[in-house]
DNA sequence: ATATTCCCCTGGAAGC
DNA sequence: TGCTTCCAGGGGAATA
């Protein structure tokens, strides 16, 4: 489920009931995870501290209290954020339940458990913990474009589809909005990276803040996970031009589209339109 | 250093 | 209907 798109629709939604809000009690399921903590921990560290600010770096959401410490959350692969009334009933993939001096919760529910939660200590307010240091530049921020991608792909070889999926290379794609960049791009996703011109480059860093920009403001892609926290599924599904659409008719030019498996992961694109 | 493969886990869809 | 196989948004370790 979760790439930039819906990690970034999520925090949106959980900002403004988050912060100012005091975290009083947690509960675990004691599941192992790709990264979990115990309650005790977490009580230690976050406690009684009002949330400071919810923000996103790649796609892990990062919710920072007073004190210079972070609640750290990836959703994985299946992971779901809700806040809910706290009598509301469970489920036998909530992870993580958060009680707020309000009477909600916030609930980690994810079915794969390939999520993570930490507890991370910040240099200073504001900052962004230690171990996400190494990635690469946000394609929503400011200055990114056919330069700066250029930058981060120096002179690998390596197809650029893999690539785009390094998070030390771009921040925050995944899967679905590699593959549909580089449609938009008309770039082939098995060209070596350094061989892009920089115009090519300006294009794909245009067609990827292009696609991340429309999923996010059609509240992400549902395929089946993915939920913004008051349950809603996001929209863009329908939006996807080539993802999943392998042997059908390019949109474009009405080709079939062709299917290839890069690194293990599914790629579909027009032989005929991107070159 | 770089490039695939495997694996973590559940559940939904498709095949037989 | 029921069993089996395959596949999935991520990413990190192990392996060439």
């Amino acid at each position: 489920m979760p790439e930039l798109p819906e990690v970034e629709v999520v925090r949106r939604a959980l900002e403004p009931f988050l912060v100012g809000r005091v975290p009083l009690s947690f509960r675990v399921s004691g599941k192992k995870m790709r990264e979990d903590v115990p309650a005790a921990v977490l009580a230690d560290a976050l406690a009684g501290r009002p949330v400071a600010a919810v923000r996103r770096r790649a796609k892990y959401l990062i919710v920072e209290v007073e004190g210079a410490r972070a609640l750290v959350i990836h959703l994985g692969m299946s992971g779901r954020l809700a806040l809910l009334d706290s009598a509301a009933p469970g489920d036998r993939h909530d992870h993580l339940a958060i009680a707020f001096d309000d009477g909600r919760e916030l609930r980690f529910n994810d079915a794969r458990r390939f999520g993570r939660v930490g507890v991370h200590y910040l240099s200073a307010p504001g900052g962004v913990p230690e171990f996400l240091a190494g990635l690469g530049p946000e394609p929503l921020e400011r200055g990114f474009d056919g330069a700066v991608l250029r930058a981060a792909i120096g002179a690998r070889r390596t197809p650029i589809k893999t690539l785009l999926l390094d998070q030390n290379v771009v921040a925050g794609v995944g899967n679905i909005y590699a593959v549909e960049a580089l449609f938009r791009a008309g770039v082939r996703p098995d060209r070596p990276a350094a061989s892009l011109s920089a115009p090519e480059a300006d294009a794909l860093a245009r067609a990827i803040k292009t696609v991340l920009r429309a999923s996010i403001r059609q509240g992400g892609t549902t395929l089946r996970d993915h939920r913004i926290p008051d349950g809603s599924e996001g929209r863009f599904a329908r939006k996807l031009l080539v993802y999943g659409r392998a042997g059908q008719p390019c949109p474009n030019c009405g080709r079939a589209l062709s299917f290839v498996r890069q690194s293990g992961r599914a790629t579909c694109f027009c032989a005929g339109c991107q070159s």
